[in-house]
Formats: structure tokens, C-alpha cells, sequence
DNA sequence: TCAAACTATGACATTTGCGTGACAATAACA
DNA sequence: TGTTATTGTCACGCAAATGTCATAGTTTGA
């Protein structure tokens, strides 16, 4: 897994500071936000992997962007380390009810910041992993290993498999014909260029199988000549 | 079944202690939190079988706990039985109504609390067992160790009988020939790969040795090809 | 409009993984 | 003790999956 994006939001300079070098040190990258109103655009824009939130930002807003970033479907799922000034009991039970994943304490030790960072992160990824995929009636669940369009199941070899699971974790990105190699395959074969086209086109293959839907699955994976393929739900 | 985990809840250090020590003597492994906030880390953490919960925790944040296990699906399955310092009538019902399993009430005997526990678990047991082992119209009763199809017995081996079980209990999921050994023989033996597919095989002829079923319950176990088998209603 | 560069596709040989019948060793049982 | 059921292994056959190639089709830019 490649590096996670940390969002700090806290209105004091000198805290943002030093939870940054912290981060920094521990491998992960920081930005920081010092009102609801930046974070809110920052996570919209940069897609942090986490975010870092005080919660006693001036007119208690920190609260108020933790309820709006789980109403929301496209922030819902990143997961919120409530920073509190005091160990209050009450804060931590209406965090907890506000769907905060967990909570430091100020003072904390750089340590301790880092390894519930670690923990959550561990966390919601496990849940991912096992989630099922889903794009329209497109399907694929990783745990039952299977695929279907509008739930009728899908046929296709092990490597197809693979490949669209790696699509569909990696959507609207061209990916070369190396790069979808080192992932898809693994960085210790030697393929023929062409072969990957012939994987690519079995998958499209498969995704047609299914007659009578209202969308043309095939057409989700997008030749982009002279870079690579994408998977992109807009059409090229 | 192995030894059962039990997570204690409760901001006394004495009270903590004490239970502790008797989990330890009836054989259940113990943990502690003394908060609600270590309880809910704990609970996702290690994945206790059942949580001793006091009522009365600073904040009233035990009924807090309460709801909020019960709200999130990984964790609703979990028992949870309230430690009361008094028997009050209202706080049996509200619980009750926040879906706790039992109650004991302060100051309670060692002897008596071990004997709830063990009720809960069974219960829960018993549900959990209950519930997966009819398919359609083929049934495995774990007690009198019978399969039957529409009322007819079953006839096979030991080993497809756990195998059966195993897959009843976890159907719908893909499992590698190494998880299925390790699962249905255990883990200190070493097969031959296609021993596996031995019993399968072995499973699927006497899941068809009915005659005249409206379903044909062999096709139910599903071979995935470069993953492992499958256990699913739905065609593959 | 043409050539060059790139991609799509059908066909094919080879490899891989799975199903199956047979068999010997072992365990269970009368 | 003899008899039967169960178990693990093996060898072989088959079908799916895979990678490669040759050929056809498409796009791009001069």
C-alpha cells in the first residue's frame, strides 16, 4: 500500500507543527486545514486517508464537519481521530454516537498519536478488503470470489478476475500495459506486450456475457491509445 | 468449542479484579476496560464472545456502549450482560429494550455469575448452530449427528459429515484447500492436494444419492477454480 | 490520402488445475 | 478374529485457462 494522506485540522499553528513532523517521521503525509471550512474543501479535494480533527474548534464546528462528513456518501467512509482537549467522558459518548472511529487526548505522546493512526487504519482497511466492489449492477465480492451483473453471475478465468478486481479498486486512471503487469501479474513475469490486450479483451468479453442490460459493461474498460487502459464509469 | 472470551467493563478496579479471577477459575479467558471508550477498542480488537457491561459507568455511557454495539453489524452479535448496582425494575426493561441478554445484579456471587454466562453463551450457541444447517430440504442435525434430504438419511463418512457441517456454517464464502484442511481435519496433519478433492467428491456423490429431489444439492458445492470451493445457494 | 503506429481479435499449442476410479492401509465393529 | 467402512494417495484423463502469434482493423499525423 502506498503512502496514507493524514488531515490535520486544528486551529492552533503549533499543534498542526508538530503532529506534522510527527507524521512525517512515522511515513505518512500531512496536510493541515485550521478551520471546518478549509478541511471540508481540503478532504473534497485531496481524498485524505484520514483525518485528524480537534474537537474544540472555535464555535464548535469540529463537531458539525464530523456529522457532515459522515452524511455525506463520498466521506462517509474516511475515518475521523477526534483530538479533545480533556478526557470528558461526555465528549467521548457523543463522539462515539457521531460515528468518530477514535479519540486522543491532549497532551498525547507522538507514539500514541501514531499508533491509534495505525490501528484505525488497519481497521477500516480490513473492512474494505473484504467489501464487495460495485459499480451500477457490476459486482464483484471478494469473500464469495464471485462476480454478477444485476446478480446473475458472471464467468470469467482467475486472471480476468484479478484484472477487473484491480480496476474497479483503481478507477478513472489510465494504467500502462507495465504497470497493469506489475499489478495485476506481479513483477516477476515476462509477458508479451500483446498479451495484456488479449486479457483486456476476454474481461470485455465477459462483461458482455450478460444479455439484456442497460448498461454496456465492456464499454467501462477504456483503451487510451498510446498510454495504457482505463476503467472509467463516464464514457471516453 | 475453545475457551470463550470475556471482556469486563467496569471503572472499579476492585470490581474488575475480582470478576477476573473468577472468569479465570470457571476457564474463560478475561480481558478489561475501564471505560467505555477502551471497552468499544477492545471489542473490535479482540472480538470477545461476550461482554460483562456495567450499567453505571461514569457518564452513563454503559448504555451508551449498549446501543452503540448493537447498532454496527460487526459487532451486534455480541452478548452483552449488564452489571446493575441495584435491582431496579426500570433499568432491567430499558436494557432489555437496548437488546442486553441478561442481567446481573451488584453485589452478585461468583457462582451465580459464571452460571449466567454459561446460559448466555449456550443460547447464543445454540442460535448460531440452529441456524445454519437446513438448506433447502437437506438438513444436518449436529445432535443426533443425521443428515437427511427431504426427510430421507444421508449416507457418508465422518469426514464429509464435518465437511458438510463446515461448509452449512460458512456458506456463501470461497475457501482455499489449505483453509478447508485447516478447518475440517485441523491443523497438525499433511494431505496430499487433491486429497481435498477426494472428499468433495466423495461429499457431493452421497449429496446426490437421493433420488428425485426437486434440487440437485451436489452442484451446491461449488468448485471455484484457482481459489478453492464454495458452499452457495445461488448458481455459480 | 498514405504510411506508420497502435490496438483488436481469432486461432492455436501448451500449461495448469480439477475430477475420477482404483487401491492399499487403517480404523471400527461384531 | 474376520469383516466392513473409512481414509489418504496415486495415476490418468479432461477441460479450462493461458500466453503467443499472425492478421485485420483503427487512429494519427504528415
Amino acid at each position: 500500500m502506498s503512502e496514507s494522506t493524514i488531515l490535520i485540522v486544528d486551529d492552533e499553528a503549533a499543534i498542526r507543527d508538530m503532529v506534522s513532523i510527527t507524521l512525517d517521521l512515522a511515513g505518512f503525509a500531512s496536510i493541515s486545514a485550521e478551520n471546518a471550512h478549509d478541511a471540508h474543501v481540503a478532504i473534497i479535494d485531496k481524498k485524505p486517508d484520514l483525518v485528524l480533527l480537534d474537537w474544540m474548534l472555535p464555535g464548535g464546528s469540529g463537531i458539525e464537519l464530523a456529522r457532515r462528513l459522515r452524511r455525506d456518501d463520498l466521506t462517509a467512509n474516511i475515518p475521523i481521530i477526534m483530538l479533545t482537549a480533556k478526557s470528558s467522558e461526555d465528549n467521548k459518548v457523543q463522539g462515539l454516537s457521531e460515528g468518530v472511529d477514535d479519540y486522543v487526548t491532549k497532551p498525547f505522546s507522538p507514539r500514541e498519536l501514531v499508533a491509534r493512526i495505525k490501528t484505525v487504519l488497519r481497521r477500516i482497511d480490513d473492512k474494505q478488503k473484504n467489501k464487495a466492489l460495485q459499480v451500477f449492477d457490476l459486482q464483484l465480492d471478494p469473500t464469495s470470489h464471485r462476480i454478477t451483473i444485476e446478480d446473475k453471475p458472471v464467468e470469467m478465468g482467475p486472471t480476468e478476475f484479478r484484472l477487473l478486481k484491480f480496476f474497479l479498486m483503481n478507477q478513472e486512471k489510465v494504467f500502462s500495459r507495465d504497470h497493469i503487469q506489475d499489478s495485476v501479474w506481479g513483477g516477476n513475469v515476462y509477458l508479451e506486450e500483446r498479451t495484456i490486450d488479449v486479457h483486456i479483451r476476454r474481461l470485455r468479453k465477459a462483461l458482455s456475457s450478460i444479455e439484456g442490460t442497460a448498461i454496456d459493461y465492456a464499454r467501462l474498460v477504456q483503451t487510451v491509445r498510446g498510454a495504457g487502459y482505463r476503467f472509467s464509469v463516464r464514457p471516453s
